[in-house]
RNA sequence: GGGCAGUUAGCUCAGCUGGUAGAGCAUCUCGUUUACACCGAGAGGGUCAGAGGUUCGAGUCCUCUACUGCCCACCA
């Protein structure tokens, strides 16, 4: 009989690994019909929360069933340069351990402290991620900032400059005053904050508005087409008084845009300040005048009030323009304040001169590759949101300014002419040899290298490159729906104008993990689970189901210890079942018997259903099915039942033959359902064929 | 303001194309120390959010309502 233990040791866990990867078995042997996943890549800030390890554990449950059918599998695993985050993070450091500002240190210098971040963070990520089991192939292992890929995204940008799909231009854009940088649309989120709506007179018309400091920049009033009450001012000039004392005249327009049942049905129109207003501007072709500078500080147009901060000037020149009678009263109105995601600071919407991708023809393209079913999303429903996104989508703006990420490829003349060229050199010949370049010092959001990923890691821009032949469109992509219009849509547009292809063929959105009382974890809440610790805890096997069970496709779950318990539970039962199967059943060879009886064939049957619905289950990735399924399958129909079955059975039987049978029909069955446990734990089946079977 | 989900046992959740409800945890009873107490046998517990409709028959389809969550939006 042999020495087994009772509980199966999960701290072995990392030995296997290596043994794994050492084997060479995370690599696709380029046989069989590909199945291809591009990792989404974590950012290189140096933790990983229960997010990433339910991405993990499902991409690894995947790729493990795939490969079971005989797949051939690529999981390709990565690292997000992170451009503001790290940025942030590093500054931060830089401020703490050498009391100085990132322009203190200059650019070179803070360049040098990132490198060393990424250096100190990328090997402690990399040990992390395997510890998930994530059978990815890191011989294939990219990094966003990496020689290749920012060779991908230079030749990303430079050629759809060439293709028209990218301009250079002085828009409204959401500025974080606190990071000095523009930041687009989807990072900027609203909060709620109570603050006044005041009632200014503009020469004989009163109109609202939440924003009396931005006075200074009206270059209009806005009523309704419709509105009889302004009819008769529409097209002709009023004289407004300002804050100052200085009186000037601005027309009066008619647009669609005004609700004529808000305020006074008249709105000032301040276009460098307000992306309504921008848009009317544009319509009506009025001037835009900067009110607020890049601090977020009144401009030398709000005269005596120039140098206040904004939020500060409100009540100042509020109170200013009731002393002048101006103000006609105030009332309690709630503000829907833009705030950046990255900074926590109040966003200016201000005019500045960017980069944006032009979206209008993509985004037709985009929609039809989900609708035509070239792309297929996983749950069905997030499809209206992506449709609702993308008819809604303006163009991008893909500059930022910060100093961590992607240069963009551009140089300027002194005239202010625009080149476009890989290298200085090249832009020079483009603009002949005395012209004095200057290169764009701004780089690109994060997200337009992410955008690239499904390709940009396969090889391309080498359209030769086989694992860009071999494995695009990738076969899957699986993320959260938090980084649906972050990255999902912005990966298919890209990938069309680029590849004119799609980037993926199916799209499973994992639902958002939330702590017991059903609220999102954040660090800022201190309900974070690290599941690190709890993979150390209980083992990685356990951590992959409890994520993975009870969840559904897009549903959002609520996530306690108990969980895990519940599965490192289940793995000490399934070592044990197996435990006594070895020891009993020792030398039997797992070949089917072909005598059955009644309680046996009946077991066979069951046993087929399960792998019936197994398949049916992955492929519509219904995982939390799948592995409910077989755990209860193997506790009560096979431990609790079979087991005992058998046990009886050879204890009672006087004959030798139908004993060796009996132990041979468990051997069997043990050994079917194996391989359906290690797609969801393979380091346990790992640990049970080695320590009991071999 | 719009869109999308959800509302099933005390708790966390399953329940595909309709046929009078399931699991895990928790509770209670009993058992077992030669696979496993991170165990076994069993029990209690649900008018499937509410109302209406389709149907021989509805958690399961339709309509409306309520509550919760998420996403989007230029009502200043």
């Amino acid at each position: 009989m042999k020495e087994i233990p009772t509980r199966y040791d999960h701290t072995t866990e990392p030995v296997t690994y290596d043994e794994w990867e050492k084997s060479g078995q995370f690599s696709p042997k380029g046989k069989g019909e590909p199945f291809s996943m591009i990792m989404p890549p974590p950012n290189v800030t140096g933790d990983l929360h229960l997010g990433h390890g339910l991405t993990y554990a499902v991409h690894d449950t995947i790729a493990r069933y795939q490969r079971r059918l005989g797949k051939d599998v690529l999981i390709l695993p990565g690292a997000d340069h992170a451009a503001i985050a790290v940025q942030a993070l590093v500054e931060k450091k830089v401020q703490k351990e050498q009391g100085m500002s990132r322009t203190q240190l200059g650019k070179e210098k803070f360049l040098e402290e990132v490198w060393k971040w990424i250096e100190y963070y990328m090997p402690r990520m990399k040990v992390s991620l395997r510890r998930f089991g994530l059978s990815a192939d890191w011989t294939k292992f990219r990094f966003t900032m990496d020689e290749h890929s920012q060779n991908a995204v230079q030749t990303a940008f430079i050629e759809l400059y060439k293709k028209d799909l990218i301009y250079r231009g002085n828009y409204l854009v959401n500025w974080d005053p606190k990071l000095q940088t523009a930041i687009s649309d989807d990072e900027v989120v609203y909060q709620e904050v109570p603050g006044k709506l005041y009632w200014i007179k503009y020469g004989p018309i009163t109109l609202a508005t939440v924003r009396p400091e931005t006075k200074f920049g009206d270059t209009a009033i806005a009523v309704h087409p419709e509105d009889h009450r302004y009819i008769k001012y529409v097209g002709t000039e009023i004289e407004v008084t300002l804050a100052t004392g200085e009186k000037k005249k601005i027309p009066v327009v008619a647009d669609e845009a005004v609700d004529p049942e808000f305020g006074t049905g008249a709105v000032k129109v301040t276009p460098a300040h307000d992306p309504a207003d921008f848009e009317i501007a544009k319509r009506h072709n009025l001037p835009a005048i900067e009110v607020i500078d890049q601090y977020g500080k009144l401009t030398a147009v709000a005269g005596e009030f120039a140098g206040l901060k904004a939020s500060d000037a409100r009540e100042i020149v509020a109170k200013k323009l009731e002393e002048m009678g101006l103000l006609e009263k105030t009332e309690d109105y709630a503000i829907r304040q833009p705030i950046s995601e990255r900074s926590g600071a109040v966003i200016e919407p201000r005019l500045s001169t960017q980069w944006f991708m032009k979206t209008t023809e993509l985004k037709k393209e985009a929609l039809a590759a989900v609708r035509s079913g070239k792309i297929t999303f996983f749950p069905k429903s997030i499809e209206k949101t992506y449709e609702h996104w993308l008819s809604n989508l303006h163009d991008w703006c893909i500059s930022r300014q910060l100093w961590w990420g992607h240069e963009i490829p551009a140089y300027y003349d002194e005239s202010g002419k625009i080149y476009v060229a890989e290298s200085l050199d090249a832009a020079q010949k483009l603009a002949g040899a005395t012209a004095k370049l200057t290169k764009d010092p701004d780089v690109l959001d994060t997200w337009f290298s992410s955008g690239l990923w499904p390709f940009s890691t396969l090889g391309w821009p080498n359209a030769e490159a086989p694992d860009l032949k071999r494995y695009f469109p990738t076969s899957l992509l699986e993320t959260g729906t938090d980084i649906l219009f972050f990255w999902v849509a912005r990966m298919i547009i890209l990938s069309l104008a680029l590849q004119k292809d799609v980037p993926f063929k199916q799209v499973y959105f994992h639902g958002l993990i939330l702590d017991e009382d059903g609220k999102k974890m954040s660090k800022s809440k201190g309900n974070v689970l690290d599941p690190l610790i709890l993979i150390d805890k209980y083992g990685a096997d356990a951590f992959r189901m409890s994520v993975i069970g009870g969840n559904s496709v897009g549903q959002p779950q609520r996530y306690s210890e108990q969980k895990i318990i519940k599965y490192r539970n289940f793995v000490t039962k399934v070592w044990n079942a197996a435990r006594f199967v070895a020891i009993t059943a020792d030398n039997t060879k797992p070949v089917k018997p072909t005598k059955l009886d009644r309680t046996e064939t009946e077991f066979c049957q069951k046993l087929e259903r399960l792998t019936q619905n197994n398949q049916k289950f992955f492929t519509n990735y219904q995982l939390g099915v799948a592995l409910e399924e077989l755990y209860e399958f193997f506790w009560h129909e096979f431990a609790d039942k079979l087991i005992e079955y058998e046990k009886k059975v050879i204890q009672e039987t006087t004959d030798v033959e139908r004993a060796k049978e009996a132990k041979a029909f468990l051997s069997w069955a043990l050994q079917e359902q194996l391989p359906l446990l290690s797609d969801f734990a393979p380091f346990l089946v790992d640990r049970i064929k080695k320590e009991m079977f071999q």
